[in-house]
DNA sequence: TCAAAATATAACATTTTATAACAACAGTAT
DNA sequence: ATACTGTTGTTATAAAATGTTATATTTTGA
């Protein structure tokens, strides 16, 4: 309903689905603290776009994004939204956070910086270079060869998008005392 | 009302909106402190903008734009916005994205660097010359004469607006592992 | 220049919406 | 069965927005 009309009343989302307004408030506070909407008096709205404040910060980790920014990851979200994240780490679990609200992704080939999509685009990780932004590390190339050609000489892992999101996601979910969640 | 208009009168805006116009006055504040529009006595007008804030940066995928910015795409938003893209790849997907709020949008000649009318240009895909800035590359010509010429040479295909829109989109969204969504 | 009319502002009252604290309830593991 | 957990609804209270009235300011026209 919120993508739809870009902004609802809490009392319509109350009576459409039956549910206390409370519980509407509820529930928006989650979506708000995920940054998908945005809580205004009476009602909510979809973010602001973020054409005109450019954001410096890491929508994921919040670390200020450098300026020529390499190494950087774009959501392309529905309304308008982009997002921003430091790199290609953070960018793949965002990336897997917002799921289909995800127009599109945007990254760079590590070598020649050229905007490539990241859908299509092939990763390296557990490379001895270290870029030493997030971690595990993941690279972005926008040709396989370029890729396996950069691992001959720095080893690591030439991987696909879906690859290379199981990867991230379950390094990050592993726990210190080995038990998973 | 404001935007159409350019001059527009409290009683007349209470009256579309149904509030008291203190209610209008106390909006119109916000508006104003903004600097978006200005109050004159009985009434609101848009105030005058200064695009003075060159935007360095591509409003799609960020990277910084180079001065010179031949590959660059302007787009002329409503409301004196101009957003300003690396190329003509993410300027086009920017301009779709946008849709309506577009008014106009421009690029350069890539052989003379003249500025253009983005809708009515003639763009040139699959070419040998690469300039590194974002896959798939677009580049953008004047006249269709031109663009045939530089594809004797380098090859490629020569694409209006819509179609060259189209395949860019359809790339960009395309998944690594062939199951389209 | 001045008074009358039109418009703007400030202060307060009213209405609407949000939040916090608590109680009720269902499901789950012990 | 019992304690625990998490969700939902209810109530009271707080916060925000809006409307009303009285007063100030600006404009108009003689």
């Amino acid at each position: 309903m919120i993508q739809e009309e870009g902004h609802v009343k809490i009392r319509d989302l109350s009576e459409k689905f039956e549910v206390s307004e409370m519980t509407i408030h509820r529930d928006l506070k989650l979506l708000m603290e995920q940054g998908l909407v945005k809580k205004i008096f009476g009602g909510v709205q979809l973010q602001e776009v973020s054409n005109k404040i450019q954001q410096k910060q890491c929508t994921y980790c919040h670390k200020p994004i450098s300026n020529e920014g390499k190494l950087t990851y774009q959501l392309i979200l529905s309304a308008n939204r982009i997002e921003r994240t430091c790199c290609a780490h953070c960018g793949i679990l965002r990336h897997k956070q917002l799921g289909e609200v995800v127009l599109q992704a945007l990254c760079h080939d590590f070598m020649t910086n050229t905007t490539i999509s990241a859908t299509t685009a092939w990763f390296v990780m557990d490379t001895s270079l270290q870029m030493g932004c997030c971690e595990p590390q993941v690279l972005t190339f926008g040709n396989k060869d370029h890729a396996e050609k950069f691992v001959k000489g720095f080893e690591g892992t030439v991987l696909r998008f879906e690859e290379a999101a199981e990867r991230v996601t379950e390094a990050m979910q592993a726990s210190c005392c080995s038990k998973q969640k």
